[in-house]
RNA sequence: GGGCAGUUACCCAAGUGGCCAAAGGGGACUGACUGUAAAUCAGUUGUCAGAAGACUUCGGAGGUUCGAAUCCUUCACUGCCCA
């Protein structure tokens, strides 16, 4: 139950307590839990976000328990009400099975292969017809999904919720049925989806109901909103490990904590050491994070490419030395600044280009660039802003 | 189906004939400071042009006018009320 957010503490001990009960139960009937957590395959990228769930799929996994990892190739077709209140574009059959490809590949880094069970609920739920589907409907009240809040907020904002976007819970609660479901791990914003709608769908058809397992959220590297794609506050499962090292350590101080907590190995001891060392000023924050950094990592990664991710993030940043790796591009005979720039994709237009050489902004060999409209002086490594290195040929 | 209100840049939002490339806030970006943190300060944030300036933008399409984000027509979309 650790890293776990119910928002709720009676709702919590009562998932534990049924969690306990589940278990001696499949004990005594010699078998495993069936576990699983769904994700809907809309974007490729898998984030640090993702992987909360997953590794406490891992978890039921090294304890010998059957876990599956649904891909949700029909409720990617209507969009989770909880994550956005814009519609989403809808994908191809094409796309899901591409975008479900990756993100299996990359679930991967975190669950044990051999022991993954990958469905795809359009196995089921594209057998469902009307009258199925209104039978499903019966078993909940307008009341209970406008009580959600995200739907509450729409409501009060004015903002329109779609009819289809109520089936998204539906879809989702007869998933955990179809596949007879002993426990679900969702993040918070699935309490609904798991809660009501699984656990109700369950007893509706004579199962037993899920026990709910409901991870925290993690806030993106702003700190503050969630981690998703569309915010632009992810750090990518597939980033290469210096760059995820940099990554970690942009994060805000305030969401060391979570981070730990939700995203590293460390048991809870020895996150209260840190933040207490942290707060007496034992410990410098910037070495606390590097630890995190460090930690989340190499659970990604190899111990040694976490290592040198370290490595190299203080020699970049703490030593202002540039780094060993970046991209490179051939100069063009007359490029002036600005065109190289563009050229290079580090900035969007020639205004915005030139905006950045106006700032100061951009330095060839550690020297400000003053005109964007010259012709590019010499090669060597030109930098723009902080972060964006382009070695120029 | 009827009535009313609304649609402005990445988001929120002001603007109701010229002074509007469009206030303000958020976000983002750059610089200073720093620990690639936070906070703070300064600046930038449609495109093109070295600059003066030019061009495209206020849901879409037409129209009125010397001149439209602003007025008219029409279409689309959203919300609210009634049925």
């Amino acid at each position: 139950m650790q890293g776990t957010d119910y928002g709720d503490e009676d709702l919590q001990k009562a998932m534990a307590s049924e969690l306990r009960e589940r278990l001696k139960t499949a004990e005594k009937e010699n078998r495993p839990l069936r576990v699983y957590c769904g994700y809907d395959p809309t974007s490729t990228d898998l984030h640090l976000g993702h992987t909360i769930s997953m590794r406490k799929l891992r978890q039921f996994q090294d304890l010998g328990h059957e876990v599956t990892f649904l891909i949700g190739s029909y409720t990617a077709l209507v969009g989770d009400p909880s994550d956005k209140n814009k519609a989403r574009p809808i994908l191809t059959e094409e796309q899901v099975a591409q975008n479900a490809q990756t993100y299996a590949e990359q679930a991967f880094r975190v669950l044990d292969r051999e022991k993954t069970k990958i469905r795809y609920n359009g196995e089921w739920l594209s057998k469902l017809n009307l009258i199925d589907l209104i039978r499903l409907g019966q078993n909940f009240t307008v009341q209970q999904f406008l009580t959600r809040e995200n739907f509450a907020k729409r409501l009060d904002k004015g903002e329109p919720i779609y009819l289809h976007e109520t089936f998204y819970a539906l879809m989702q609660g007869y998933d955990a049925a179809a596949m007879e479901t002993d426990v679900q791990v969702g993040g918070s914003d699935q309490l609904f989806n798991i809660i009501v709608a699984g656990r109700k769908l369950q007893d509706a058809l004579g199962q037993k109901p899920l026990v709910g397992i409901i991870t925290g959220i993690l806030p993106g590297t702003d700190g503050n909103q969630r981690m998703s794609k569309s915010t632009g506050n992810i750090v990518p499962i597939n980033t290469g490990a210096d760059d995820m090292f940099g990554k970690l350590m942009s994060v805000p101080d305030s969401a060391m904590g979570i981070y730990m907590r939700l995203v590293t190995r460390f048991n809870p001891h020895e996150i209260a050491q840190i933040e207490k060392e942290v707060a007496s000023g034992a410990l410098h924050p910037r070495d606390a994070k590097m630890k995190m950094a460090k930690e989340i990592v190499s659970i990604f990664y190899s111990e040694a490419e976490a290592q040198t991710g370290q490595d190299n993030f203080i020699k970049m940043f703490q030593q202002k030395e540039i780094p060993d790796e970046m991209p490179e591009y051939e100069l063009q005979a007359g490029q002036t600044v600005v065109d190289v720039i563009l050229a290079a994709g580090m900035a969007e237009s020639k205004s915005k280009a030139r905006q950045l050489i106006d700032q100061k902004g951009v330095k060839l060999d550690g020297e400000v660039l003053e005109r964007g409209d010259l012709q590019f002086p010499h090669p060597g490594v030109l930098q723009v802003g902080k972060r964006r290195f382009l070695r120029v040929k």
